[in-house]
DNA sequence: CCTACCGATCGGTAGG
DNA sequence: CCTACCGATCGGTAGG
C-alpha cells in the first residue's frame, strides 16, 4: 500500500487534464447534450459525482475546454501564416491547419463545432462571443485577398468558415488525407 | 357546447399535420435533444401524452418528419432542373433551390440538419439511409459538371453539400436575401 | 474519491 | 384528451 489510500482524492497534477482530455473526447462524439456527467466519470474510472472536485459545472467545463480548443487553434493558425506574405498563401495556409485541428478525431479541438444550439443559452453567449474574436483572423486574411467584384467578401469568409468546420460531418479518416480536402477547397475557393 | 366534449379527443383531420408542424419547428429550433415531448404539447395545447394517441414514439416521429422534409425537398428540385439542360444552369438551379429550403426559417424542412450526432444509433442509420438518396441528386448533377482535372467530383459534391446543408448555421435572416448567398456560391464553386 | 441522496425531467403507458 | 403514474436518467451536493 502507498501512503495515500486508493479511494482517496487523487491530487496527481495530471490527473485535472486527463479528465479534460476525456470529457473534451466524449462531448466531440456525442455533443453536449449526449455526453453526461457520468458518461465522463466512466471513463475516468470514476463517478459522475466525484468529477465536482476537479470542475465547478458541466456548462463551465464546456466552456472551458471550448475556449482552450480556440486558443490553441488560433495560435497554430496565426504561426502557420507569420511566414508567408502573399495573401493567397496565407488563406491557404490557415485553410489547411484549421482543417487539420478540426479533421484530426476526437481532437481536443473539436468540441467548438457548431454545437451551439444543443447548448444552454448562457454558455451560447460565451461560445459564441470567443468564436467572433477566432473569426476575426479569417476576416483579415479575406479582407487581403484581391477578389474578384462579383464576389462579397463577408459571405466568402462565411461560405468559407463553414465549410471548414463542417468537413467533419462528411470526412472518413483512411480514404483521403486531409492536406487532400484543403487543396480541394484552396483550388475552389480561389478566384482572382 | 357541442356534441363532442372539449376535452375529449380530437379526430379533426389536420390535427395530426398540425402536431407535426409544430415538432419540426421545435425540432428545428432545439434540436433532438432540446425537445421534450413536453414541449411539442404545451405548443400543441395538449400534454406531453397525449400525443401518443397521434404518433409511436418520439423516434419515429422525428423520422417520419427527416423523410417528409427530404420527400418534399427531392421533388421541388429534380422540378427546378427539370427545365434546364445546360449542367451549370442545373447545379445552379439546384443549389438556389435547397438553400431556399434550408434558409427558410423555422421551415418544416429544417430538421434534415445534421443533427445526427444526437440522435439515437437506430434512427441515426434510418436517417443517413435517406440522406444518401437525396443526395444521389447532387451527384448526378455533379458529375455531369465539365469541371477541371484539378478538382476531385467527389469531394467537390462533398464540399458543395455541406455548404448548403451549413448556411443556417451563420445566416441572419434580413441582411441579405436567400438568392444574394446561392449566387455567390455558385460564383465560387463555378470552375472550367 | 465514494455513499447516498436531492429535485427535476425525460419518454412512455394504463385506464378512463 | 386528461389524470396519474412508471422506471430511468440527469446535474449536482452533503458528509465523510
Amino acid at each position: 500500500m502507498t501512503k495515500k489510500d486508493v479511494a482517496s482524492a487523487d491530487e496527481r497534477p495530471g490527473r485535472r487534464h486527463q479528465i479534460l482530455a476525456i470529457a473534451a473526447q466524449l462531448f466531440a462524439r456525442k455533443g453536449y447534450r449526449g455526453t453526461s456527467m457520468r458518461d465522463i466519470g466512466e471513463q475516468a474510472g470514476v463517478l459522475g459525482g466525484s468529477l465536482y472536485h476537479h470542475i465547478k459545472s458541466k456548462d463551465a467545463l464546456f466552456v472551458e475546454l471550448h475556449d482552450a480548443a480556440l486558443d490553441e487553434a488560433q495560435g497554430r493558425i496565426v504561426a502557420a501564416i507569420a511566414t508567408r506574405a502573399d495573401p493567397w498563401d496565407r488563406l491557404e495556409a490557415a485553410c489547411a491547419c484549421l482543417l487539420d485541428i478540426q479533421l484530426a478525431p476526437d481532437s481536443l479541438t473539436l468540441p467548438m463545432m457548431n454545437d451551439f444550439r444543443e447548448v444552454p443559452e448562457a454558455v451560447r453567449e460565451l461560445l459564441v462571443a470567443r468564436r467572433d474574436r477566432f473569426e476575426g483572423v479569417f476576416r483579415e486574411l479575406v479582407d487581403a485577398l484581391p477578389l474578384p467584384e462579383s464576389i462579397d467578401p463577408s459571405i466568402y469568409r462565411n461560405l468559407l468558415l463553414s465549410q471548414l468546420n463542417s468537413a467533419a460531418d462528411w470526412y472518413r479518416p483512411g480514404r483521403l488525407e486531409s492536406g487532400m480536402i484543403a487543396a480541394q477547397i484552396v483550388t475552389i475557393f480561389r478566384h482572382e
